[in-house]
DNA sequence: GTTATGGTTAATC
DNA sequence: ATCCGACAAATTCGG
DNA sequence: CCGAATTTGTCGGATGATTAACCATAAC
């Protein structure tokens, strides 16, 4: 099957051009693979990682599922072994016809030479022709199992010179200084697609780079940029406004297929890409010219770019043109970026570590080197990336110092810059304030209270500008004028510029109170004007990144403190600011270790509207390097107690058609809470985590036989789409379902009219539990109880929460 | 043409 | 946001 | 003291409610 292979990747290609006499264009048009580093010298090569496990070919292939599971299924397609869901628009669909020919576009990709493919399977495969394709070296065959085995480094490392293959179609060869294929790219995708292990996706990553900077190195952002879904620098606010809807008409447009016929398939494959895919069968027509990073990544900036009137449509015929030129997987890899997951196992800290280490090996006299040594050497670029991106995360400003002065020297080229924002420190959820102690025992360490609002890295620059980002690195500073004029007013004396973290919460000017969360998200985001902002804001800082004109010390340079430690850091921010009531304040923080005082703190901060406390170390590791750990800092609120925060009991009544990992089962469910006075069931909210695969499996199966066709006259839910569930069932079992809050809502329909007369009540981050055998649906928490959990959170009254009442809110 | 309504998207948590 | 699962890395255990 | 067993940490990808912005289209 892979004969291709052999004759193409066995051999050191000469340096330049890899153009492969491949015919077999038409067969499926297998994509293939890529890039292998040829290993020069003897070192003979540690073979680069091939995925050749032994993994069962995976059915629905082109997902990676645990382990576990595919072994059970061993030689049953997956497919079979969940439980089908009944689909109604998917047997409905299904006469559309082309539905099922194409057969689910054989990504076999993955699935590995192996051999192995269960019965059905197995004759698509093969006819697909799954020339699997590894990246390695002829004999790959045999000796199969990774070397990658530790440190060294993921094996395929090793070889010195990189070379890169066109793969098949000899329509996209990869010339050096040409732009690298598009198939190339996704020929890497396809390999780490196949596996699971990181080290292995790490290295099949680093083969492509390696190549990348060796052949086209201008290309090398592009191809990062590809690698982890964007299109640019986060804080450009560059975005596709491309979302399923649009992607659905484009990919039905392009195969001349209905939307209808294609929404069927997609519930079925679980993937739009591979729906897409399976456009292969047409062939796409010969002149389209062979894309490649280069015109994707423009076209993609060029979608982004599209807007006015008639955008969408414009945008779908600009989608539609893109995937007509595609071949193989390249359609499935192209919508897949479309949609804004690749859902590959890669993202960024892969791509970082992949980057590191190309950039290492690139540098011929480390790759010359003994493996140890060289392993040290990409350890050490990897920690330089590392850091460096941590202080000055743009690949924008990165890849082209790394391309010109190599990674020893990046640190001198890149570094911490007011204006360009940092990655945020995160926190780790802990389950009781016992944890906490365990954790940081014997180390100082500090509480804050954990302000429920958004977060804000505010930038001062020695120019006097004032930029704020999100969590995100989005940049809010049209979002927030009225924070940026009062800026100016914060720091003391000789403070000229800085960095800071912190929380911007809605504000009560009138009560002095902070207010929550749903009314801060009403605020307008763009273009705001000073004059008519409708929700006030204070900001409550708690880190300091960054200080120029370090008060007291004299020191006149700018001076990033990210490695210093949080007390450090903390006492310059109390020196240098100055905290203007309801405006701008410090995040009200306690240390002690004594468990009480805590506890008491940690009550204190609910009481205020918080959602619980933030624990952080003073000294030991309290550096703000994300990229040492960004989830360094500890959060406790109360909902992740066990027996505390909201925990309701609710009825299942329909069910979510699974996407990704979750095809095949529900992926989600729609719950309902009780009215005993109506006698009926009203939606309160989906539900979308906390149970395990196993549990996954369960409920899919335990709901069979209570699929009915259409709702009971006495649910009572929106037919909003989104709340509309694919599937509905009789009330058959009630689940323990976890909240941190509720909320009016604009779809749900629990105890309307009891709160807000037309607005019914939901749940903020609701989860499941486990199932309560023990009661009957009509035992479920009650539409009473719900609003009566509704009232008894708002300690602090707050008015922004009831719409109706909104409008005699704001003013001062 | 302008306005109201509805659907889609991306952003926050 | 929450949560789960696969890996990798770190730590502890047993001889 | 080393290798095996166990625990902890990282990373990636499923999924939640809600809102403003934007666009398409219907209504006027």
């Amino acid at each position: 099957m892979s004969g291709k292979r052999q004759a193409t990747l066995g051999q050191v290609l000469p340096t330049g051009t890899w153009s492969e006499p491949d015919p077999a264009p038409e067969a499926a048009a297998e994509p293939t693979p890529a890039v292998t580093p040829v290993p020069a010298d003897a070192e003979a090569a540690l073979p680069p990682a091939d995925k050749e496990k032994p993994t069962v070919p995976t059915p629905a292939s082109l997902f990676r599922r645990p382990k576990r599971r595919i072994v059970e299924s061993d030689d049953e397609p997956e497919l079979a072994q969940k439980p089908s869901l009944p689909n109604p628009k998917a047997a409905k669909a299904s006469d559309d016809g082309p539905a099922s020919t194409p057969a689910p576009a054989r990504a076999d990709a993955p699935a590995q030479g192996k051999p192995k493919p269960s019965p059905k399977q197995a004759k698509k495969k093969a006819a697909g022709k799954a020339s699997k394709s590894k990246s390695n070296e002829a004999e790959d065959d045999s000796d199969s199992d990774s070397p990658k085995g530790s440190s060294a480094g993921p094996s395929s490392s090793s070889g010195p010179a990189p070379a890169a293959q066109s793969s098949d179609s000899g329509s996209s060869p990869w010339t050096r200084g040409q732009p690298v294929p598009y198939k190339t790219l996704c020929a890497t995708f396809e390999l780490i697609q196949a596996t699971t292990k990181r080290l292995e996706i790490q290295s099949h990553l680093t083969d492509l780079f390696r190549s990348v900077i060796d052949l086209s190195p201008q290309c090398l952002i592009e191809c990062v940029y590809l690698c982890i879904n964007r299109i640019g620098p986060e804080y450009e606010g560059k975005e596709l406004g491309v979302g399923e809807s649009l992607l659905v008409k484009a990919v039905a447009n392009a195969m001349g297929r209905d939307v209808k016929s294609i929404k069927a398939e997609l519930d079925q494959v679980g993937d739009l890409g591979t729906v897409a895919q399976s456009k292969g069968h047409q062939k796409t027509i010969f002149s389209a010219k062979p894309l490649t990073v280069t015109s994707v990544f423009a076209a993609l900036k060029a979608i982004s770019n599209i807007s006015g009137q008639s955008s969408q449509q414009r945008k779908i015929d600009a989608i539609q043109k893109l995937l007509v030129s595609c071949s193989g997987s390249e359609a499935k890899f192209l919508i897949r970026s479309l949609e804004g997951k690749l859902r590959i196992g890669l993202a960024e800290q892969t791509v970082l570590m992949s980057l590191a280490h190309a950039a290492a090996l690139s540098d011929s006299k480390i790759a010359a080197m003994p493996s140890e040594k060289r392993a040290a050497m990409m350890a050490e670029a990897a920690a330089k990336i590392k850091q460096v991106y941590s202080a000055i995360p743009s690949y924008d400003l990165i890849i082209p110092a790394l391309l010109e002065y190599g990674f020893q020297h990046l640190e001198d080229h890149c570094h911490m810059t007011p204006g360009i924002p940092l990655k945020p420190m995160l926190a780790h959820p802990t389950k009781s304030l016992t944890e906490v102690l365990d954790r940081f025992e014997g180390m100082a360490f500090t509480c804050e209270y954990k302000y429920d609002g958004e977060r804000a890295q505010i930038h001062k620059l020695e120019n006097g500008t004032v930029v704020i980002y999100s969590r995100n690195s989005e940049n809010l500073s049209g979002k927030y004028p009225d924070i940026i004029e009062r800026i100016p007013n914060v720091p003391k004396p000789g403070v000229k510029s800085f960095v800071l973290d912190c929380e911007a919460v809605a504000w009560d000017v009138k009560k002095q109170c902070i207010l929550p969360f749903q009314v801060l998200s009403t605020r307008k985001r763009k273009d705001v004007q000073t004059t008519d902002i409708q929700v006030q804001v204070c900001i409550f800082a708690f880190d300091l990144l960054f200080l120029n004109g370090e008060v007291g010390t004299g020191l006149d340079c700018a001076k990033p403190l990210i490695t210093e430690t949080l007390k450090r850091r903390r006492e310059l921010m109390y020196e240098s600011l100055n905290e203007i009531e309801g405006q701008f304040q410090f995040a009200k923080s306690m240390t002690s270790s004594n468990v009480e005082e805590i506890q008491t703190f940690l009550d204190d901060s609910v009481v205020g509207n918080c959602e619980g406390l933030m624990v952080k170390t003073l000294e030991k590791d309290s550096s703000y390097e994300p990229s040492k750990r960004s989830r360094n800092w500890l959060k406790v609120k109360k909902d992740y107690v066990n027996g505390l925060g909201d925990s309701l009991d609710l009825v299942v009544i329909g069910g979510y058609i699974g996407r990704g990992k979750r095809t095949g089962w529900y992926g989600g469910y729609l719950l309902a809470c009780y009215d005993e006075d109506r006698e009926e069931y009203q939606t309160i909210c989906k539900i979308g985590t906390g149970f395990s695969e196993d549990q996954l499996a369960e409920h899919a199966e335990l709901f069979k036989p209570h699929v009915i066709p259409g709702p009971k006259p006495y649910y009572k839910y929106s037919d909003n789409p989104n709340v509309r569930p694919d599937v509905w069932f009789e009330p058959a079992q009630v689940w323990e379902v976890k909240a941190a809050d509720l909320s009016i809502s604009p779809v749900h329909k629990a105890a309307t009219g009891t709160i807000d007369p037309n607005k019914g009540i939901s749940l903020r981050f609701p989860r499941f539990i486990r199932v309560r055998d023990d009661k009957s649906p009509d035992q479920a928490t009650t539409a009473a109880q719900v609003a009566e959990m509704y009232r008894s959170q708002n300690i602090n009254p707050i008015k922004g929460t009831n719409m109706g009442a909104a409008d005699d809110d704001f003013e001062y």
